[in-house]
DNA sequence: GCGACAG
DNA sequence: ATCTTGTCGC
């Protein structure tokens, strides 16, 4: 557990966070080198940014590990748009496959957008479904477009990356163990649940060897209505 | 008032 | 990020 300092401020999420994410692999570099990732999956954005360098880019050359940016929102720089032609696009993403390159106004490939993963994996999203949100993949460091996208989507057993999710789930798992727990040690009803995020059908096929372990994690609380920022951030 | 806004 | 609402699967 850590707590941040810099408050978020969009474009600047590297400064918030990169700090937390460097130390653990210098922790790990130190303590487990056998443990060390060859890439790390990080929850942002890489060269689809402002400055063309976010967190995926700045934590990859502190590191100097490759890493990959995927975001799951599009972050709207130059000259990209999440507008009705954007969305149409990821809309065809079902059906045409794969995805497509977002070429910006400087004439920059900056990323991909990746609809739903495998196929093989999720067949009953044919229902009648239309929630396909995409994830924004872009290069961070030390690895290509093509590849950071065919990695991303064998990692893919829901929407979010396994890495990034597990990530997600067991620092939150965290918080809550520190604090209290409102959590949920009896799944009692079987209606009650948490609605997970994803479709219908999985078969349930675990690639054999996920390749990448990985780094990110970070929840905020609001942590009172103070002005000054002092969040509280859950690490693993 | 409205649109943007990685996490 | 967080919050709501709605849908679907088990």
């Amino acid at each position: 557990m850590v707590s941040l300092t810099a408050p978020y401020v969009s474009g600047f999420l590297a400064f918030r966070e990169v700090p937390f994410l460097l130390e653990l692999v210098q922790q790990l570099r130190e303590k487990e080198p056998g443990l060390m990732p060859q890439v790390l999956l990080v929850d942002g954005n890489g060269v689809l940014h402002h400055r063309g360098f976010g967190v995926a880019c700045h934590l990859g050359v502190l590191t100097d590990l490759p890493c990959v940016g995927v975001a799951k929102k599009l972050l709207q720089v130059d000259g990209l748009e999440n507008n009705a032609l954007h969305k149409e696009k990821i809309r065809l993403l079902q059906t045409q496959g794969d995805s497509f390159p977002l070429l910006g106004d400087s004439g920059t490939v900056l990323g991909m957008p990746t609809g739903q993963p495998s196929p093989s994996l999720s067949q009953a999203l044919r229902s009648h479904d239309r929630s396909t949100r995409p994830l924004y993949i872009s290069v961070g460091h030390r690895m290509s477009l093509e590849a950071a996208v065919r990695l991303t989507r064998c990692c893919c057993r829901f929407r979010i990356p396994e890495p990034v999710r597990q990530a997600d789930i067991c620092s939150r798992e965290h918080i809550r163990k520190s604090l209290g727990l409102p959590g949920p040690p009896t799944p009692r009803s079987p209606k009650a649940q948490r609605p997970v995020a994803c479709p219908k059908g999985d078969s349930g096929e675990s690639s054999g060897g996920a390749p990448s372990p990985q780094r990110q994690a970070d929840r905020t609380t609001p942590g009172g209505r103070r002005s000054t920022a002092q969040h509280q951030v859950g690490q693993r």
